[in-house]
DNA sequence: CCGATCATGTAACGGGTTACATGATTTC
DNA sequence: GAAATCATGTAACCCGTTACATGATCGG
């Protein structure tokens, strides 16, 4: 998913402004993420108004700046709706990239170099981090529940409970090995 | 991890030469992979060496080009462990960002706005493409057993596969609905 | 009054991607 | 004889990151 249908997708769903999809996405989704800045939102949402994907309208509010409401064209949902049928992004162009999914495991990968002790203590500690992952997921899905999100959407934190229930696992059996 | 700590890491495994990277690891593992490309290779060999990271050797070969062997130096030795030991690379930034494990989750995000005919063929096409990542896993392990590879390469296999397992089963779950 | 928040924007810098270059050998 | 493989390398261009800039209000 490019940047640009990712900006996209996000105003398909609602008209919003700017530093709407700073504070909601890049600093709760994907906080202190390179990859996904303020400069590069601003340079891409003049780029998307140009080529007649969005449009920007001014409101003004009192005692605060005035926003500039963002709304998806149709020349901008017909662009979202072609990616959507494609076939991009769908097959990862990796055969075995687990790091991409775990970065830890780019170390793991070298573990016979590090000595036992220092080891278990390495997976004790994702285990822990794993551990408040899962935790903080589930609490997602409630509130997402609650809040009638999409049905596709829950699916989607599902999945991601699931993935987090095998590395548990996983790095529990890891540990168990090295006690 | 970085493309350094990548890149030496190679060389921490075994003395090879450039091209031979490019064929194992870039073509095998990441095939069309951007980030990972042959002009970026040799500049990052220059700079490793600069920084008297690595050495180089020349090879002669009859009948094919020199081959510049590439050995990794105490101190690329040094700057590698630390690397190691360190929590570079170890925790995600990112707090739900499914779409990084599993890309094609970034179209399932907006699957409403898709008919569900379209949906369940995205679907079912998904399922074939993951069963068949599922065998050539199994495969890849067997031939990392047979080839006597280390534990912890072997674990992390492991783990693709358990992940792989939830995906297929999750996709199949998804069809299920549909039909 | 100082720092944080709201809100939008610009631009230099750095570095990665892409494309090109070389040259010998093997394969069809 | 053309295309692919082996093997290494350079450089222009593009673009993302980082850092800076503005300016008003709110909380302490």
């Amino acid at each position: 998913m490019g940047f640009k249908h990712f900006v996209l997708g996000y105003f398909v769903d609602n008209p919003a402004h700017g530093y709407d999809l700073i504070k909601k996405c890049f600093m709760d989704f994907f906080p202190a993420s390179p990859e996904i800045n303020q400069g590069r939102l601003y340079t891409t949402l003049n780029k998307l108004e140009k080529e007649t994907m969005i449009e920007k309208k001014i409101k003004s509010q009192e005692d605060l700046p005035d926003q500039k409401i963002i709304y998806i064209t149709p020349e901008g949902l017909n662009e979202f709706y072609d990616w959507l049928e494609s076939t991009a992004d769908e097959e990862d162009d990796t055969k075995f990239d687990f790091f991409k999914q775990y970065s830890f495991l780019s170390k793991v990968n070298y573990y016979k170099h590090l000595p036992e002790d220092k080891i278990l203590a390495k997976f004790r500690g994702q285990l822990e981090i794993s551990g408040n992952r899962l935790r903080r997921f589930y609490e997602a899905k409630e509130e997402m529940i609650q809040k009638n999100v999409d049905h596709y959407r829950i699916k989607i934190i599902e999945y991601g409970i699931e993935v987090e229930k095998v590395k548990v696992e996983w790095l529990k059996e890891m540990v168990a090995e090295l006690e």
